[in-house]
DNA sequence: TCTGGGGTCCTTCCGCAG
DNA sequence: TCTGCTGCGGAAGGACCC
C-alpha cells in the first residue's frame, strides 16, 4: 500500500486529500511513521525525528497513529490477497507476498498483469486506497519491483532481464542492506549490485559474515529460493516506552519496568503464549543500549514471575545519568507453562493485574476530566454538530474538524477539553458501500508473488 | 535537532560437557 | 589428570525491516 497510515487518514478526513500528512509519534521524541507524498516533497521521510519533520513541513497536519483503524483496513486488503492464492505472507500492514502460481491464479506474464490489476482495482474498490503491485519470479524482485511501482502502479520484472535490472541499482535496494552495511561496502569500493556481484563469494563473506555474505551474493545474482510461508510462528513478544523526559529516579525505574513486565505478559496472554527467557532492554540518556536477559527452568506467563526476573535484571543495570527508554520482553516462546511443575515465583502470585483486561491507563496517573486527552487526528462525535476529528487540543480547547469520509471538507469548531457534549468515536469506514458477498477478486492470473 | 515500537536474524563470546 | 577440540545453549549486541 502506498503511504498506508497517510493514506488512511486522507481517505478518512476530507480536507486532508491533497495535503501533506505526517503520522507519527507527536511527542519531544517522537519520529515519523508515515509521511503523505505530499509531505515527501519536503524531505520528510519515515524513522525521521518530528521535530525535524516540523521543521520541514511547518503547515502538515501532524497525527497520531490509529493502529486499530489501520488494521481493519489492512484485513480488507489481505481479505483480497487470500482469494488469489492460499499462500498469503503479510510482512507487516501494508505488504504481504503472494505466491499467485500456488493459488492458480496465474501461469504466465500476461495472467500475472490481469491479476495484479484486477488486485489493484479491488482494493482501490474496497479500500478506496491505491496499491502498488510488482511481479516477478522471486520474493526479492517482486519486492524491488513493487517499490518501482509506488505510487499506485503496477510493474512486471521479465523472467531473464533481472540482472540487467539489477546490476546499475544501488546496494541499497537490496533487502537487508541497511545503513551499516551499505557503509562497509561503499568503504570496500561497492556501491552497485554489479560491483557485487564482482565482488566474489568469498570477498562478501569475509567482509560481511557467512550467512550474510552468502546471501548477498546470491540476490546480487537475482538468485532467491525463498518459499512464501503463509504461517509464521511469534518468537517473542515484547513492549517498550521512550520516556518524553529522562527517568533518574531509580524507584521510578522499578515501577515502570514492573508496568512493562505486566503490559507485555498482558500480550503474552492475548496471544495464548508463554516464555523461557525475559528480557530487559535499558537505553541510557547517551542512547547507548544494553539488554540483560534471564532464562527460565520453563515457559511461564505468570505476571508475577516476568515481574520478578525483571527486577532482578534491572538490579545489574546501572541507570545514573537517567534513562531514555525501558522494555520488557520475552522469547523462548511455547504454548503452555509448566507452573504446575516448577514453582518458579518466590512468593507466589498473590495479585494477577494482568487478569484485567480492560485495564488500559496506567494505574498512577489517573486523568482529571478537565485533562482529557483529545489525540489528534482522533474522531470524536458532538451531540450536535455530529462527527468529526481532532484537529488540535491545548490550553483548556480542543478543535474538531466536522467531516466524514464521504462528506466535503467540514467546517471547525473549538470546544473546551470538558465539553460534555464532545465525546471519543469510532473511525466511519473509508468507503461507506460495503462491498458484497464474493465480489472480491475470482482468481485472476500470474507468475510470481506480488506486493500489495 | 535528534534518533519510536515491535519484531527477526546473525555474530561473537563464554562456560560447560563429552 | 591435564589439554585440546567440538558442539551446544545462553547472553549480549548489532543490523535490518516496516
Amino acid at each position: 500500500m502506498d503511504a498506508f497510515y497517510a493514506s488512511v487518514e486522507q481517505a478518512s478526513k476530507p480536507s486532508l486529500r491533497g495535503k501533506a500528512v505526517i503520522v507519527g509519534g507527536l511527542g519531544p521524541r517522537g519520529v515519523v511513521a508515515t509521511a503523505s507524498y505530499e509531505a515527501r516533497v519536503f524531505g520528510v521521510h519515515s524513522a525521521m525525528p518530528m521535530s525535524q519533520a516540523r521543521r520541514l513541513a511547518p503547515n502538515a497536519a501532524f497525527l497520531v497513529p490509529r493502529f486499530t483503524l489501520y488494521r481493519s483496513v489492512s484485513e480488507q486488503v489481505m481479505e483480497l490477497l487470500r482469494a488469489l492464492s492460499p499462500l498469503v505472507e503479510p510482512l507487516s500492514l501494508d505488504e504481504a507476498f503472494v505466491d499467485l502460481e500456488a493459488g492458480g491464479s496465474a501461469w504466465d506474464e500476461r495472467s500475472a498483469r490481469l491479476a495484479g490489476a484486477k488486485l489493484r482495482a479491488d482494493i482501490r474498490e474496497v479500500t478506496g486506497l491505491t496499491g502498488s503491485v510488482g511481479l516477478a519470479a522471486s520474493k526479492m524482485l517482486a519486492k524491488i519491483g513493487s517499490e518501482q511501482a509506488k505510487p499506485d502502479g503496477l510493474v512486471l520484472i521479465e523472467p531473464g532481464t533481472e540482472r540487467a535490472l539489477l546490476g546499475p541499482l544501488s546496494v541499497r535496494t537490496l533487502p537487508g542492506v541497511g545503513p551499516a552495511t551499505g557503509d562497509h561496502l561503499r568503504r570496500a569500493g561497492i556501491h552497485t549490485v554489479d560491483e557485487l556481484a564482482e565482488a566474489g563469494e568469498d570477498e562478501l563473506v569475509r567482509l560481511l559474515g557467512r550467512a550474510h555474505g552468502h546471501a548477498l551474493y546470491a540476490m546480487a545474482l537475482a538468485r532467491d529460493e525463498r518459499p512464501v510461508v503463509a504461517e509464521r510462528e511469534t518468537k517473542s513478544v515484547s513492549v517498550e516506552d521512550t520516556y518524553d523526559i529522562d527517568i533518574h529516579d531509580r524507584v521510578r525505574v522499578a515501577t515502570e519496568v514492573q508496568r512493562l513486565a505486566d503490559r507485555c505478559v498482558r500480550r503474552l496472554r492475548g496471544a495464548g503464549l508463554s516464555g523461557r527467557t525475559i528480557v530487559l532492554k535499558v537505553r541510557r540518556y547517551d542512547f547507548s543500549t544494553l539488554t540483560r536477559s534471564e532464562t527460565l527452568r520453563g515457559p511461564t506467563d505468570d505476571p508475577a514471575v516476568v515481574r520478578e526476573a525483571a527486577a532482578r535484571l534491572l538490579d545489574a543495570v546501572d541507570t545514573t545519568g537517567g534513562v531514555r527508554l525501558l522494555g520488557v520482553g520475552v522469547s523462548g516462546l511455547a504454548d503452555y507453562t509448566q507452573e504446575d511443575l516448577f514453582a518458579q515465583a518466590a512468593g507466589g502470585n498473590e495479585e494477577d493485574p494482568v487478569h484485567d483486561e480492560t485495564e488500559a491507563a496506567p494505574a498512577v496517573e489517573v486523568p482529571t476530566p478537565a485533562e482529557r486527552r483529545w489525540p489528534a487526528g482522533h474522531d470524536v462525535r458532538h451531540a450536535v454538530h455530529g462527527h468529526g476529528w481532532v484537529q488540535g487540543s491545548g490550553l483548556g480547547r480542543v478543535t474538531v474538524r466536522f467531516e466524514t469520509p464521504d462528506s466535503g471538507p467540514g467546517r471547525v469548531r473549538t470546544f473546551r477539553v470538558d465539553d460534555p457534549a464532545l465525546e471519543p468515536a469510532d473511525p466511519l469506514p473509508l468507503v461507506s458501500r460495503a462491498p458484497k458477498e464474493g465480489e472480491g477478486v475470482q482468481a485472476g492470473g500470474g507468475a510470481g508473488p506480488a506486493d500489495g
